[in-house]
Order: C-alpha cells, then sequence, then structure tokens
RNA sequence: GGAGAAAUACCCAAGCCUGGUUGAAGGGACUGGUCUUGAAAACCAGCAGGUCGGAGACGGCGCGGGGGUUCGAAUCCCUCUUUCUCCGCCA
C-alpha cells in the first residue's frame, strides 16, 4: 500500500515500479484508482457543503425553539429534510467509492528501493556477501533428522500421531540446545540494546491484515475457530500491531525491540511440508528484532540488522551470507530486503534461516503507525528482522559443528546456556 | 465464566439525569511575555491534537470504536473493544 497522493500526482512513478516487480495485469489499476478517486473527491465536496448547510439549519432552529416560533420551525425542518435525503445518496456513494479505492490499494505494491535487483522469481536473487569459509568435512555430514536421532533428540513419528505432518518432539540435549540458542539470541540483541518483550502469540484479523498482505495471510495463518484470532506467524505481527493507531512521540524513536515467540505457519505455498526432518514445519520458534524508526533512519537500521544476525551465526561458527530478494520475489508490503542463508556442508549449498525487511510506511500506512515533529505527523519506517529461528538453525547449528565421532560442539559463546557443556556425545 | 463501574483533548477532570452559541468548564503541563542579575514564585497571554476535501478562503469528520433515534447527540438507545473492582476457575 502507498500514498494515494503518489498515484495523483505521479501515476507514471507507480507503473513504472509495478512493472518492475510483475510484467503485468496491475498497471490499469493505477488509472482505475486514479478515475476512482476523482469521482470520489468530487462527491466529498459536494456531500460537505451540504452537510454545511444542514448544520447551519440546524443550529438556527435551537434559536428558534428558544424564541419558541413554531411555524418556522416547521418550515425549517422541511428544507433540512431535504438536504438530508441528497446527502444520504452521496454518502452511499462516497462509501462505495471509498472502499473500491482501499480495496484496490491494498493491493499496489511498496515502492522499492533503487538498489533493489530487477528479477522475475526468488532464482533471480543476487549473492551479496559470504561471511566465514563454506567448509566441507572430509567426513560426510549426514541428514540433520539423523545427526538429531543419534542424539535421541528427536521424535517425528510421535507427532504425526498427536498433530500431523509438519510436527515434531525434540528431546534431550537436542531440545534443550534449541532453547539455549533462543536465549543466546535473545541475550546477544539485548546486549546491543533491544529490548526484549514476549507479545501475545494470537492477534485479531484487523493486526493481520495491516501487516501483512491478503495472500500472505491465507497462505501462511491458523484461524482460531468461532473467534476473531489468528495464531502468528511471527512476532513480528504482534510487535507491529502493538503500535497501530499511535502516534509516537519523536524522541522515543527509534523503538528497538527483540521479540521471542513460536510460529505458526500452515505452508500452503508452493513449497509444502518436506517429509523428512525439520526444515519445514508448521510450528517453529523465533527470536526477532523489529525497529521504528524515522524514515531517514530506516536504511542505516536495515544494514544494522541483517549483520547483527550475521554476527549472531559466526558467533556460533556458522558460515552465513546473505542474499538480496530481487523485485519479482519482494512481498509487496517491502521496499527491500534480503536473506540470511546458513552454509549446509551437507547439501554444499546455502539455506535460508533469516530475512531482513525494510517495510516503508506501508505497514504504518496500514496500521496508522505515525510520528510528529515539527513539520507534522507523518508515517513512521518499520523494519523486522530473524535473530534466530529454530529448529531451522538448530539445523545450521548442528551441521557445522558435527565431528566425525556423531559429537557436537559447543562453541564457548553457547556454553553457558547448556549448563557448561562443551561438546554434546552420543550414547555409545 | 458471573456481577458491577468506567473510557472526554498531552495529563487530571467537569459536563451526561433535564439533547440546541460547549468542539467541549476548571486545573496541571507546555509556549510566549511582565517582574528578576539569573532562576523559582507570582501575574498576563496562547493552547485539540488529529484526519479528510480545497490552490486558498474555508468546510466536513471528530468526547474509546461502530451503528441507531433526532432538524440537532459528549449527552438518549443498541453493539463492540478496553480498563478497574468483586466472585468463580486455573498455570
Amino acid at each position: 500500500m502507498i500514498d494515494i497522493k503518489l498515484i495523483r500526482e505521479n501515476k507514471e512513478l507507480v507503473k513504472e515500479n509495478i512493472k518492475k516487480k510483475f510484467q503485468d495485469p496491475k498497471l490499469p489499476l493505477v488509472d482505475q484508482i486514479f478515475e476512482l478517486d476523482l469521482k470520489y473527491r468530487e462527491a466529498k465536496k459536494e456531500a460537505d457543503q451540504l452537510r454545511a448547510e444542514k448544520n447551519e439549519n440546524s443550529a438556527k432552529i435551537g434559536t428558534l425553539v428558544r424564541d419558541k416560533k413554531t411555524e418556522e420551525i416547521v418550515k425549517l425542518k422541511e428544507t433540512i429534510q431535504q438536504t438530508s435525503e441528497k446527502i444520504k445518496q452521496l454518502e452511499t456513494l462516497e462509501e462505495t467509492l471509498e472502499k473500491e479505492i482501499k480495496e484496490k490499494m491494498m493491493t499496489i505494491p511498496n515502492i522499492i528501493d533503487s538498489s533493489v535487483p530487477i528479477g522475475k522469481d526468488d532464482n533471480e536473487n543476487v549473492e551479496n556477501e559470504k561471511f566465514g569459509e563454506p567448509f566441507v568435512p572430509t567426513f560426510e555430514i549426514p541428514h540433520h533428522a539423523d545427526i538429531m536421532a543419534k542424539l535421541s533428540g528427536i521424535d517425528k513419528e510421535s507427532a504425526g500421531r498427536t498433530s500431523g505432518n509438519g510436527f515434531y518432539y525434540l528431546i534431550g540435549d537436542i531440545a534443550r540446545l534449541h532453547s539455549a540458542m533462543i536465549s543466546y539470541a535473545r541475550d546477544f540483541m539485548i546486549d546491543k540494546g533491544f529490548t526484549y518483550c514476549i507479545p501475545p502469540f494470537m492477534i485479531r484479523s484487523e493486526v493481520v491484515t495491516g501487516v501483512m498482505s491478503f495472500e500472505e495471510m491465507d497462505e501462511m495463518m491458523y484461524k482460531i475457530e468461532g473467534e476473531d484470532l489468528y495464531l502468528i506467524g511471527t512476532s513480528e505481527h504482534s510487535m507491529i500491531g502493538k503500535f497501530q493507531n499511535q502516534i509516537v512521540k519523536k524522541e522515543e524513536l527509534p523503538i528497538c525491540m527483540t521479540s521471542y515467540s513460536p510460529c505458526f505457519r500452515k505452508e500452503v505455498g508452493s513449497h509444502g511440508i518436506e517429509e523428512r526432518g525439520v526444515y519445514r514445519v508448521h510450528q517453529f520458534e523465533k527470536q526477532e528484532m523489529i525497529v521504528i524508526c524515522d524514515a531517514s533512519d530506516g536504511m542505516g537500521w536495515y544494514k544494522k540488522m541483517w549483520e547483527s544476525t550475521v554476527e549472531f551465526f559466526r558467533s556460533l561458527d556458522i558460515p552465513v551470507r546473505t542474499l538480496e530478494c530481487c523485485s519479482g520475489d519482494l512481498a509487496n508490503l517491502k521496499v527491500k530486503s534480503c536473506d540470511v542463508e546458513a552454509w549446509s556442508p551437507r547439501q554444499k549449498k546455502y539455506f535460508e534461516v533469516g530475512s531482513c525487511s525494510i517495510l516503508g510506511d506501508a505497514q504504518a500506512r496500514r496500521l496508522g503507525i505515525r510520528t510528529k515533529d515539527q513539520n507534522g505527523t507523518h508515517y513512521v519506517t518499520t523494519l523486522n528482522n530473524t535473530v534466530l529461528a529454530t529448529p531451522r538453525g538448530l539445523i545450521a547449528f548442528l551441521e557445522n559443528n558435527l565431528n566425525e565421532d556423531g559429537s557436537i560442539n559447543i562453541p564457548a559463546s553457547l556454553s553457558p546456556y547448556m549448563g557448561g557443556k562443551t561438546v554434546l556425545t552420543p550414547k555409545k
């Protein structure tokens, strides 16, 4: 969603931007919105005039009542009745137009940053930078499910029976490792000055539509039956939603928070749930970071945020790279986005463990998050980034810290969260 | 889950019964001024912030949100949300 003024003032720019993302059929939409907007403003202008007239006459009745001029009151009421009829008609028109415009506007993608590479889909994403040597050991790295199994750390069969495909039991040291990584990620961000927060894990539909596009909503969100509640797909949803319809004081910006939550995703999209392991699942846990800041600081924070994730993974001896999202792969609300990918010595390629996004004012516009300074109020910029999503992060950790005998090295950074252990050894 | 009470501008708070120059009294905070060497205090003055339309003059909306009654709603009615108190239940 963008500012409708942009369509009023610079239709071509909006079309240009859409071209970068799709080839395609949303272009006529811009002209449609433009026309609807003209009609809407005309209707509003006329209705406003009539409303002013009506207000004035109503006030007159007030004084007439005091002076007890009954005849004039009756007359005046009649004229008011007539304007009311007209107003009613115009209001219906206003409402229909407004609704139509809003619906169409919701699907207009955000203006992407000029630095975003142009491409059709995720195949055309661009590697930005590597951090750490993508190391392949002399022995073969087993599938992460096997690594876990060797430590008696996973039970997918039972989970299949209790909950179905896409769920899992993590057990013993593996479960502890999972929590340890989350705790470490939390403290890592606290040390960077972020405020820790545990948000609600369910949110109302109004918040959902504020933070994501409709397609995403259908593909991701679990709905609670009989209630206007959705299980969050990421704590970003409740964290950004926290600020809806707020005017944040200038001096309170930037708001930097790190939040923990379980995340629930239907994963209806193209990939589906894979059969083995816990790479793509319906339920995982995540340490997230969000920043709400002034538009001018957005790009600075964007860089700092993905860098934090890189630093986090490097502190766990996991090689990573950043992959820039191309225009076609960029979600509609995003201005720019990159994935942080961890090295898999088993697959000998990188895989996604996190995603850093700057949304410009798209979420702020939908949710009404503003700030005020001497130039008036304006929408803030919102950003979000994964610190650690796990079990996916756990997979990266296990593959990169595995020894030939099946034991797992615990780096010094994580050791305190594992009761001081420096290595996990499989029983016999 | 049950029973009550409440939500008014940056904050506190009147108004609601008895609808009409109240788009909102009074404080506090804030801004400017007088006084002071400076500050405090005192006094004087300003002060809805928002949002939409308009080039502007202006105008519309706006007393938690949404409806309704009425010529007219902060005020009456319905509904939703949130907060507080009490009871129940639970980690």
